[in-house]
DNA sequence: ACAAAAATTTAGATATGTCTAAAAATTAAT
DNA sequence: ATTAATTTTTAGACATATCTAAATTTTTGT
């Protein structure tokens, strides 16, 4: 069994490919993690030993199949947990990840699988990221950010890039919710700052660096 | 906040002086929590230091009001998460142990709080063990066991001692379950095992093992 | 291509919790 | 009441995971 570090440094590992790179640097998971980077080259001998990564001295890391699997597993935990609070708890979506960082440790087989049923096997998680199957099966997002679109596209908002509490309470405030349509009605040249209509009706503006953060796909 | 380890051992210590004497021998802690008595004695001495227990040297421990608090509220979660188990993911009761065990130490107030609720408030748990209230109340049982009763006696199961997976499967396999009724039908002087009739229909044997292992109250 | 800057690793400490073996204190026995 | 047995504590190690400071490697800039 793996430790509940030795977890969480796989799961920062895999977040950090995911969207970025083909490779992880030391730097980038210290500053994931919180710690520092002597901390991590020190895991990072650990790991390498038990295979969990490729890893060779000042050339960054990847995860092994088999690390990956682990990451997969923990990350399919923490995002079914986050399903629960919001679904079954009242948790809003800005209230759960500390507690999911926690829960998604839990060890035991039968519950994961019994509070995926509970849940109806939920294909996305509350800030609409993919939830993996039992074999780590991710399906891939293809959504896209909002900056991404034109003038007059009409699209509905499938995630959030940005997790953070401060964000997703700004989307609830402005009314952006996953699920909503919306329609860019203007794209102001200067800052990149755009003219949304929500759902046929509330005109909002906001700005590019919300856009970049709001995931959609095309109505 | 406490370690997870600190949380364990005034869990323990709460149970070993619940049930026995006032005070708690290092040794008994050591076998409760399998592990050795120098460990224990070290730990003794950080509990003491952080004013969770009355410890002196040699003359065994008992738990300050501060500590007695902690291990109430280790147990209300162990407990709740034990009832949300059994009632909600389908767990049988000798399924739950090892599993609230882990949830037991997460921390979130507002967690524990909406657990409670989504189970309406529940005042035992699957093994009839009282949950203590978020104060740290415990409703003190009045229950005894079968060995304490005499011929002809009309009794309700109201819950366990022994909470191994093995004596719980024997319950299940028996037709013992919490809130069956039971009449002493005869005593064997010889062992002091017992023949009962359960919910007026079963005529079954018990041991005086299995006996003083089964709380009851009288109908 | 070489020096300077940045990133990464190693060395040596610290904190937690565990262990074995030895020492000390308590309890039991004659 | 003194010895023997048992229990408990201390001393010294070990494992995990962290840190600061120093050393090393890689990258960048001219």
């Amino acid at each position: 069994m793996h430790s509940y570090t030795e977890e969480n440094y796989l799961k920062a590992i895999f977040k950090l490919i995911e969207h970025d790179s083909d490779v992880v640097t030391t730097n980038a998971i210290a500053e994931k993690l919180k710690t520092k980077a002597a901390s991590v080259s020190d895991m990072l001998k650990k790991l390498a030993d038990k295979k969990l990564i490729n890893y060779q001295k000042y050339q960054g890391v990847s995860l092994t199949a088999k690390g990956e699997k682990v990451a997969l597993n923990i990350i399919r935990k923490h995002r079914l947990w986050e399903m629960f609070l919001v679904e079954k708890l009242d948790f809003k979506w800005d209230e759960v990840h500390d507690v999911a960082e926690q829960l998604e440790h839990i060890k035991s087989e039968k519950l994961i699988a019994q509070i995926d049923k509970f849940l109806n096997y939920p294909k996305v998680d509350p800030h609409g990221d993919p939830i993996p199957d039992e074999k780590g099966k991710l399906q891939i997002q293809k959504s896209k950010s909002i900056s991404n679109f034109k003038l007059n596209d009409v699209l509905i908002i499938t995630g959030v890039v940005d997790h953070s509490p401060a964000f997703l309470r700004y989307l609830d405030k402005s009314g952006l919710a996953l699920g909503n349509e919306i329609k860019i009605k203007e794209i102001i040249e200067f800052d990149k700052s755009l003219q949304i209509v929500v759902n046929k009706k509330n005109t909002i503006f906001i700005s590019f660096e919300v856009a970049k953060n709001i995931l959609v796909i095309s109505k």
